[in-house]
RNA sequence: GCCCGAGUGGCGGAAUUGGUAUACGCGUUCGACUUAAAAUCGAAUGGAGAAAUCCGUAUGGGUUCAAGUCCCAUCUCGGGCACCA
């Protein structure tokens, strides 16, 4: 008898796929379809972790039970391939990131296919191809002429090491996501998408996703919609006139500048706009606060405390936001101008003070202290007055607002490893699209990566690339001309690629369109997607242009994403973190290479634990998961400790009860797939494969053996298939063969279990015959002996309570 | 600080959602095979006790015929948010 060599049953199986590629997907009308992605890994030059391999062997498992059931099933592959890892690795060695990226999706190409997977290869994708970001940049362009993609001068989270801006969702704790510094503030005009635009019904329409809850509060909280008011107070006449050297609040109206996400309506002459979510409180407000970043502070400031005001701004521009994180002690400083209370007509004094944030409502708010705890805070610290207040009816003094937490998304970066932005520059420094039909713009290849801190990407320094004749239509003749213009050096965010490759995938190579309206029809929306990551970032971004590009009717859908499986990590053996510089990490390739094969590293890592939990790796269950499939293989391929054969069953039990047996694997088995519950789908193999040892197996036991295997060990699964003669078709349970005959029923007394009555199943209707039978159980009499108070009987549980 | 989630054997974890707690795996112990080891196969394995039994799902209370599951309080751990007016 053969001895299970996982390796070589699995290369058998990987040249077969490869060659006939039987996981190609195709459109089948009148089939139902099943579109299952995984988040498409960065392909890192340390090659594949057990983290990719739990992501890809969900949607493996996944992908197979369906394909078993028939449904017409997609699952592509692609890789995420921009971003500064390649890049920085490019400035180190002078290696172009375009090489090093091709090396690494070859070796993860690789690495992936010793895995079995069920992946349709001819739907691969690159991020960093021409052939992808073309489109990358036409998405680009869809939302500029909307006007939901825009410039704008503001202060923005730079990181100092990868001299660079980020996005909101890219700072995490005050610190890069990508390297840890922390991150510092920078006036800077940039690109944004108007993801604001879309606020509401982003946020109206998490409740109804089939995703986990975690995440839909992450993404909820984030959005962070208010409902308020917006109330102006008016300036009281300043005590002493302006310097002469400072500008003028007379007469004009201000203009907050749009260089602090300040609302861009125009505010009353002499006024200050407050955001408020409770204008109820107005009577209590005894004073106004400021953010330091408000323009109006320098016109308002008055010339006794004006340097004292300017210095207080300076600081807090300067602060980190670690700093003003960790220092949650109320500073501020006194403008020594004040305001008009509408609703007492009091005079309140206007404070700056950095508790009042620039980005958020109008950057300035009228402090309640009476019902505010941090104004009331503030109050005391500066002995401010404080005022029981009586809620009143404000419309007369507001109009409703609502305010969002979420601002609008930062996509330009510093770059040179990103997808160029489709913008060019007239002499008169307006920014141009550049032309559909001129996409796209390639990303040169040039010789040094470096940025600096100029504040401009490498790009910067590719002087040819950087001219290029845009078609511009003058606006009086009405006539054509070429200008010759000066590109845009910045380059997209990452995120930005990742937006909307799931439709890529389903016309990969269409060069005529973004993705194929036909094909979007039939596959989209993804029915599952797995990560593990980017619960804020990415899974907003994505339903945000998912809205975006159904509004421009090239999307019959408003949700990207159907379900979401977001599944835990897996850890090193001692709990902690895996990582390069502990040395605890665990190779996926070297476990299948020791002798463990793919079939069990999947195994095990689908039985490792519930799906959505993080796991500590274990050695020694590897081994364990190793033992089951061995036992498998041994089972169907005949040794000679395997247990009586069928033919040595006594006919009327055995039959009966491998019947049973093997339809209530198959029941237990589909069920825990649907509902994702991989682990315990395994253990249920696992029994399954113990009892076959106990009883004995036929022909069929083992089929369907193969056929529940093999979504988890596609290889040994195929070899036990094709020794048996079988195909791989999804086996269906009949409820007939899970009625027994005979049934145990568990007798109680006071709730405790006193002793198991076996009974015939007819029997269970009858509640008197089995409280005569569990009162004439000596067992039970014992305890009964004192006489009882009421007998319980429940049919579904197969329980007799008796109460004494 | 606020909002969620979770605490079950030596360990990872099961438990039809109120109905036999500890499935499955690891580890441990014993046995078979072997000159021996490995591999494989079989058996045992929550604690106490000679046994009958008793005690056991973080802790303390409660509801119920019946609680790991529901309610209240406390403790511990994880996650999210964190001056958002």
């Amino acid at each position: 008898m053969d001895r299970y060599e996982p390796l070589k049953i699995e290369a058998k199986w990987q040249e077969k796929w490869e060659k006939e590629k039987p996981y190609r997907a195709e459109i089948k009308k009148g089939t139902p379809k099943m579109y299952l992605a995984e988040m498409f890994p960065y392909p890192s030059g340390a090659g594949l972790h057990v983290g990719h391999v739990r992501n890809f062997t969900i949607v493996d498992v996944l992908t197979r039970f369906y394909e078993q059931q028939r449904l017409s099933v997609m699952r592509p592959f692609g890789y995420d391939t921009f971003g500064l890892p390649a890049e920085n690795y490019a400035i180190k060695t002078g290696t172009a990131p375009q090489a090093v990226t091709k090396t690494n999706i070859d070796n993860f190409r690789k690495q992936a296919k010793r895995l079995g997977y069920a992946i349709d290869w001819d739907r691969e994708i690159n991020t960093s191809s021409p052939e992808y970001y073309k489109w990358t940049q036409w998405c680009f362009l869809q939302l500029y002429k909307k006007g939901l993609a825009y410039q704008k001068e503001s202060y923005q989270w730079w990181c100092p090491v990868d001299q660079t801006v980020l996005a909101n969702e890219q700072v995490e704790n005050g610190k890069c996501w990508r390297c840890g510094h922390e991150v510092e503030k920078k006036k800077m005009k940039q690109w944004f998408f108007k993801i604001t635009e879309y606020a509401d019904e982003l946020l109206d329409e998490i409740d109804a996703l089939d995703w986990p809850d975690k995440i839909k509060t992450m993404q909820k909280n984030w959005i962070g919609r208010s409902t308020g008011a917006e109330i102006d107070f008016a300036l009281a006449v300043p005590s002493s006139s302006g310097r002469s050297s400072r500008p003028s609040l007379r007469g004009s109206s201000l203009r907050p500048r749009s260089n602090c996400g300040f609302p861009s309506e125009e505010v009353p002459a002499r006024a200050i706009r407050v955001f408020t979510t409770r204008p109820d409180t107005i009577h209590g407000a005894t004073f106004l606060v400021l953010a330091p970043e408000h323009p109006i502070i320098e016109l308002i400031a008055t010339d006794d405390v004006y340097d004292a005001v300017m210095k207080y701004k300076d600081d807090a521009l300067k602060k980190s936001e670690i700093e003003r994180q960790e220092n949650k002690e109320k500073t501020g400083v006194f403008t020594g101008a004040y305001a008009i209370n509408p609703a007492t007509k009091e005079k309140i004094p206007i404070w700056v003070a950095d508790y009042v944030l620039a980005g958020y409502g109008t950057g300035a708010i009228m402090a309640v202290p009476a019902m505010d705890e941090r104004d009331h805070e503030f109050a005391e610290k500066f002995d401010l007055p404080i005022v029981e207040t009586e809620l009143c009816d404000f419309d007369q003094f507001g109009t409703p607002k609502t305010t969002y937490k979420m601002r609008d998304w930062l996509i330009s970066r510093q770059r040179y490893w990103g997808c160029p932005i489709p913008i060019a520059y007239g002499k008169d420094g307006n920014a141009h699209p550049i032309p559909e039909d001129q996409l796209p713009v390639m990303l040169p290849e040039i010789d040094d990566y470096k940025p600096d801190a100029s504040g401009r990407s490498a790009l910067a320094k590719a002087k040819d690339w950087l001219k290029v004749e845009i078609p511009v239509k003058d606006p009086k003749t009405g006539k054509t001309h070429m200008e010759e213009m000066t590109r845009e050096t910045d380059t997209l965010d990452g995120y930005a690629c990742s937006s909307w490759y799931l439709w890529r995938y389903v016309s990969p190579h269409d060069a005529e369109h973004a993705w194929d309206p036909e094909a979007i029809k039939y596959w989209a929306p993804t029915d599952v997607y797995v990560g593990a990551d980017h619960a804020v970032a990415h899974l907003l971004y994505i339903r945000f242009w998912c809205k975006f590009f159904a509004d421009m009717g090239y999307l019959p859908f408003r949700e990207p994403i159907k379900k979401l499986i977001y599944h835990g990590y897996i850890n090193a053996p001692d709990g902690k973190k895996m990582s390069k510089s502990k040395g605890n990490v665990i190779d996926p390739l070297d476990v299948i290479d020791e002798g463990y094969g793919a079939d069990t590293l999947r195994t095990y890592e689908m039985f490792i634990g519930p799906v959505e939990l993080d796991a500590a790796w274990d050695p020694r269950s590897v081994g364990g998961v190793y033992r089951f499939l061995n036992r498998c293989y041994n089972l169907c391929f005949g040794g000679e400790s395997v247990g009586a054969s069928s033919e040595e069953r006594s006919e009327e039990d055995g039959t009966k009860d491998s019947l049973a047996l093997r339809h209530k694997t198959i029941k237990k088995v589909t069920e825990d797939i649907y509902k994702c519950q991989f682990n315990t789908a395994v253990a249920a193999l696992m029994e399954y494969v113990n009892e076959l040892y106990k009883v004995g197996a036929d022909r069929e036991d083992l089929v369907t053996l193969g056929k529940l295997l093999k979504p988890f060990a596609p290889h040994l699964a195929s070899e036990i298939l094709e020794k048996l003669d079988a195909d791989d078709e999804w086996p269906k349970w009949d409820e007939k063969y899970l009625i027994d005959d005979t049934v145990e029923v568990v007798v109680q007394v006071n709730g405790k279990l006193r002793a198991k009555l076996l009974v015939a199943v007819d029997d269970l209707e009858d509640e008197k015959k089995i409280t005569d039978l569990a009162l004439n159980d000596k067992k039970v009499q014992k305890y009964t002996e004192g006489g009882i108070k009421k007998t319980i009987f429940v049919k579904k549980a197969k329980l007799l309570n008796i109460v004494i």
